[in-house]
DNA sequence: ATTACTATTTCCCGAGTAA
DNA sequence: TTTACTCGGGAAATAGTAA
């Protein structure tokens, strides 16, 4: 049920109270209290990591003092560490699948000023008239295209003429095969499911990298640590008292 | 022995490999090699893992792949936060005693030149001819005393005259009383021990605090996170093979 | 109050093994 | 090859209690 040792929670309880510079009072019922085990498991903790060179104790009048080592400091810094290099770091996104001809619509989409222009703007480049249609191999590469439409940080907007509206979309700049750079372009209505993605670019891509259907293709998504994380680990809401 | 839990070094394992984007293909007995337990118990662990929802199974064919799940990433993302709170937080070092009165050689010393100059120039100010000796009381302070001197960034060289030599000196930048902005003086060759502590300031602070021997007094030290933790948590040596 | 011992129970680990 | 079951032994947690 829980993640973290015993051990571990109470150095970071000290930590956390500064008790490497200052002696924290402190008593086994309420380290147990916090811990939620019994008084006699927080006092056999405490002498083991004494034991283990984590942590002193001091005993003043009838009161006793802890203070974490620096070989206790120096481990739960490890930790940090090790957290701190996945944390902190971008994620790499790949998605693959086999490129396949669609409906032909992209073209006539893309080459309409109400969208061309927004591209040219949000995206910084004009976009070949067409979309490099992809179906998505594996599950994670279907996952990932669920987890890239909601980070898709580029939003182009839907507009109206006399005839009829269009609907809006939102892109997200990535690598095709580590040398191209592409968009993928999410459609609000699009005729496709989601196993399918829809790629733009300045080039033609087909023409370019000699692409036929059925030939597999990688995308690369790299998205800054923050912006993935703050996303991607939605803390638990808290409980919701049923409806009555 | 061991700080963290099992449960915690799969997690880590797996997002340290991108596990949350990218299944990775994992077998028992390799989890149980990493772990340094046995297969059963790393079989064992994944189905607890999978049960508590922190990771997601597929088997493919005969091969199984690993993913942590959304829950699995947010509950080391928390373990995570709570660490970099300890290790990315300024630290306040405080050191409590009582005044006393001293040999009187700081007057003469601090209005020596080849000190004041360096004073000036390196602290800020022109110091009071004299420092304010404190005598520490407990142990936790004469503990960080120690701390502070290794910490301590303000070197004050030595020098010589025709007549003799005068010792190095460090120093670091202290608050007393919460109020008055001082220096903390490490002298190279002092004549009192490592239980005293000698302040030096612009003002007088006997007056200007109105201090008399006895008198309890408190600084404090405020380190960036960086700079102490570098210093304080050093990285074990790797283990030395004894001599044959 | 405390802390920490001993006894009992509970839980975890790994050997053996089936599928 | 895998994964994961049962089961026996041992470690870890709690209850009871002394100091």
């Amino acid at each position: 049920m829980q993640l973290l040792s015993f051990k571990e929670r109470v150095l970071i309880f000290l930590a956390e109270r500064d008790a490497f510079t200052n002696s924290l009072k402190m008593t086994t019922p309420m380290l147990s209290k916090y811990l939620g085990t019994s008084q006699q498991s927080a006092s056999r903790l405490l002498i083991q990591l004494e034991k283990e060179g984590f942590i002193e104790r001091r005993i003043v009048g009838r009161t006793s003092y802890v203070k974490i080592t620096e070989k206790g400091l120096s481990q739960l810094r490890e930790v940090y560490l090790s957290l701190k290099a996945i944390f902190e770091r971008p994620v790499n996104i790949t998605l693959e699948g086999r490129v396949f001809t669609g409906l032909g619509e992209g073209a006539y989409y893309i080459s309409l000023p109400g969208y061309a222009k927004q591209i040219e703007e949000k995206l910084g480049f004009r976009a070949y008239p067409g979309t490099l249609n992809i179906s998505l191999l594996s599950r994670d590469s279907i996952e990932n295209r669920h987890l890239l439409q909601r980070l898709a940080p580029i939003e182009i907007h839907g507009f109206r003429d006399e005839k009829r509206t269009y609907g809006g979309a939102k892109a997200i700049k990535a690598v095709l095969n580590d040398t191209e750079d592409v968009a993928i372009l999410f459609v609000e209505r699009t005729q496709y499911d989601n196993s399918v993605l829809e790629v733009i670019a300045e080039p033609y891509l087909r023409g370019k990298l000699g692409l036929k259907d059925g030939d597999k293709v990688k995308l690369t998504v790299v998205i800054p640590p923050s912006t993935f994380f703050e996303n991607f680990t939605k803390t638990k809401a808290p409980a919701q008292p049923p409806v009555t």
